[in-house]
DNA sequence: CCCAAAATGACTGAATGTCATTCATAATAG
DNA sequence: CTATTATGAATGACATTCAGTCATTTTGGG
């Protein structure tokens, strides 16, 4: 506010949260301009200074989201495990991320489908492709699943697999644990059968 | 528009095919509905008696697009050619229709992602799933694919896979025509190992 | 150095224009 | 004559714009 610039209080990012939340709770139609800014703490026009239209919110939402997914993945799959072992961790760990941010992600791919962000979709999503890519290389070279994958192409399907698969149980369904545990353990062995894991 | 009963002219149908044209032309937020009444020929207000609201369209043209899906699929999958043959025609109907109907499709990502609609996704689609599971049933009971997986569940996985990657070519990037073959193998190697399928 | 004067640009919020939606009325049909 | 369906102008809600405000920084004359 003052001193040495520190508090420079990043205005971009403070709309970002209060986007983040009240989108979360009211809805993509139902959320007003107004309602953002209020959250912000700032006027309705500084908005526009910072971004051009409601809708180019959802570029830098979608980041903090694959952020939070990537900080969380980093932190529960160890990558020294056997490869069995970290495909559990990744799927409990996305299931477990859309179970607690279901809202957030609906409103994700909703506002991100909309309009011209589409594209921007491959560049924010970009750092997660590469960390599973990785993932995949490492098993590949030590022989633990098939070599006829290419690990580039290969992590975007396993992605898709593990996540339209968490979106059906969360966001369509209120299912029961059991229901979840059950769809986890079937996309766990629909994975595990496409990479081709080796039991050793 | 007169005579005994047969040209009732369903409004309702003229508005969805008319709000398609559009919507596909200009994208969802750019579309306005007096575009969607321009092109059904009708006024403002009677769009309003068929439709609460803009984006109350949406599962309609969803269910056209299924529909679309659906009958491309009957057409070219034989479900008396071996699961190999079948999951080929498969991927290769989905990836036509989706470089077909880039844009139809992307707005309807969009628009039943939006707002209240993604519940009823899961009616919508419910057909679709129906035909897969089906075909998954057949090749289980002939011990062409593995035992162990729960052909309801795997049919969304399946779906899922081949859907996600077929968007991914052809929303986002402009592939080339080899990159599209490509990206249609390794699906069909994906999915093929996914389900245990057995060389005879 | 010091202090006005001038420049800067982030910030504001009322004003504008664009729609989605409604409603009083008209046309049509049974 | 009544019920149903259709109309399109009127309404109100909002996204976006813009003419200013104001704190801060820069300039240059003493």
């Amino acid at each position: 506010m003052s001193k040495g610039g520190i508090t420079i209080e990043d205005k971009k990012e403070r709309i970002v949260r209060a986007a983040i939340d009240v989108l979360c709770s009211k809805g993509l139609e139902k959320t007003k301009v107004s309602d953002i800014v209020k959250g912000a703490g700032i006027a309705q026009g500084t908005f526009y200074l910072y971004f051009p239209s409601k809708l180019a919110v959802m570029p830098s939402i979608a980041e903090v989201m694959v952020h939070k997914i990537l900080d969380a993945l980093h932190q529960s799959v160890n990558l020294n495990a056997s490869i069995e072992v970290q495909l559990r961790s990744f799927i409990g760990t996305v299931f477990t991320l859309h179970q607690e941010n279901r809202e957030q992600l609906a409103l994700l791919y909703a506002g991100l489908a909309s309009s011209e962000y589409l594209k921007e979709w491959e560049a924010i999503y970009a750092p997660y492709y590469r960390w599973v890519t990785e993932m995949l290389n490492t098993a590949q070279s030590a022989g633990h699943i098939r070599d006829s994958l290419n690990t580039g192409r290969t992590a975007r399907l396993v992605i898709g697999a593990i996540e339209s698969a968490a979106e059906q149980v969360f966001l369509f369904d209120q299912a029961d644990e059991g229901e979840i545990e059950a769809q986890a353990e079937e996309v766990y062995a629909f994975v595990a059968h496409a990479l081709g894991i080796k039991v050793l």
